[in-house]
DNA sequence: ACCTGAACACCGTTCAAGT
DNA sequence: ACCTGAACACCGTTCAAGT
């Protein structure tokens, strides 16, 4: 009857994430996470549903650990240096969470510094939307870069630079088309 | 000594285009691919190297459709609006194309028409990076979309035009900031 | 209670043998 | 010259049997 446990779920997930990262996802097996925590394949099935389970669990924790990243950094600048940053950091963790997406709860952790520094600059009204944008220009950016679609010229370091001081510009100045529904004066 | 072919690459690459799509990647097998051109398995290799090679022909192919629909397409809104909804009638195909780089040639017609519209509004000096922004916030917003990343409320349409309209006055207003390294004045 | 070896289904890929 | 059946290695997953 006795029942040591040799292993743990997030003792799996961080096996899981360090093998992805350094032999992308075909190099995943559930062998090669088994024998990385000491344990025989079979035995991952007793805390984790199938390889597709494990690799939600993955993205889960690596938008989480980005969460924790983004919550040290101010200003809409930094937000998106760190971002960038982090999908250079862990390519396969970041891709991963392209395609199964995170908890919501991590999620909402991971966008809450981005909104709260949006929000500064257009008011709460477009906090919301403006995030959206940064966001997405942001994780669009870096994906093409991991994706090795900037191939036609040019500097991608200035390319960087050059959108982000246009996405902050558009967040700052007003717009001045009358077709916009969103805006809520703050004062 | 006859030597009849029973299918042809692009047939082969047509066929894993539509398997992807209503099946997702799992599904894209080297024998589902077979037995919807008519042929077995091991003959696929005549003229693909293996599947990965197949995914990356995928791959190009759905630049290539994508870079059809957008030369139709005329100025940013409806470039961006073009690509978005390639996104969302292709998304397996779309998704692919983050992960496996197409060909030069493929990316450069892609291409063209974005650095075009957008040469039209910030000059020549600045075309290739201000397409760059476009490109990176069209293409973040539609994978965040596919992904299911907007969970945090708020309409999805909204922020769209949202994003769209500030990106396009952020290229046409002039940036104050006098860190700018890249304006070449058009007159 | 968790762990394991054995087993099964399935897949990618190779290759000798067909035509 | 291309096509195929057979075979191999490898993987995900299940399960009865161990402790």
């Amino acid at each position: 009857m006795p029942a040591p446990e040799r292993t743990t779920l997030p003792e799996i997930v961080r096996a899981g994430r360090e093998i992805l990262e350094d032999g992308g996802p075909s190099s995943l097996t559930m062998q090669a996470v088994a024998s990385r925590v000491g344990v025989r394949a079979p035995s991952l099935y007793k805390r984790v549903q199938d390889r597709e389970a494990l690799l939600a669990l993955i993205a889960d924790a690596t938008v989480s650990e980005m969460s924790v990243r983004m919550a040290s950094a101010e200003g809409i600048a930094d937000l998106a240096r760190t971002y960038r940053a982090f999908a250079h950091e862990q390519p396969e963790g970041f891709r991963l969470t392209m395609t199964f997406a995170a908890s919501t709860e991590a999620l909402a952790r991971a966008s809450q510094p981005i909104i709260t520094a949006v929000g500064d600059l257009v008011g709460p009204g477009e906090a919301l939307e403006g995030a959206r944008l940064v966001t997405a220009w942001v994780n669009g950016f870096a994906t093409m870069e991991l994706a090795g679609a900037f191939r036609l010229g040019g500097d991608i370091e200035d390319a960087f630079e050059f959108g982000l001081k246009r996405i902050i510009a558009a967040l700052t100045s007003p717009v001045s088309d009358s077709q916009d529904r969103h805006s809520e004066p703050d004062r």
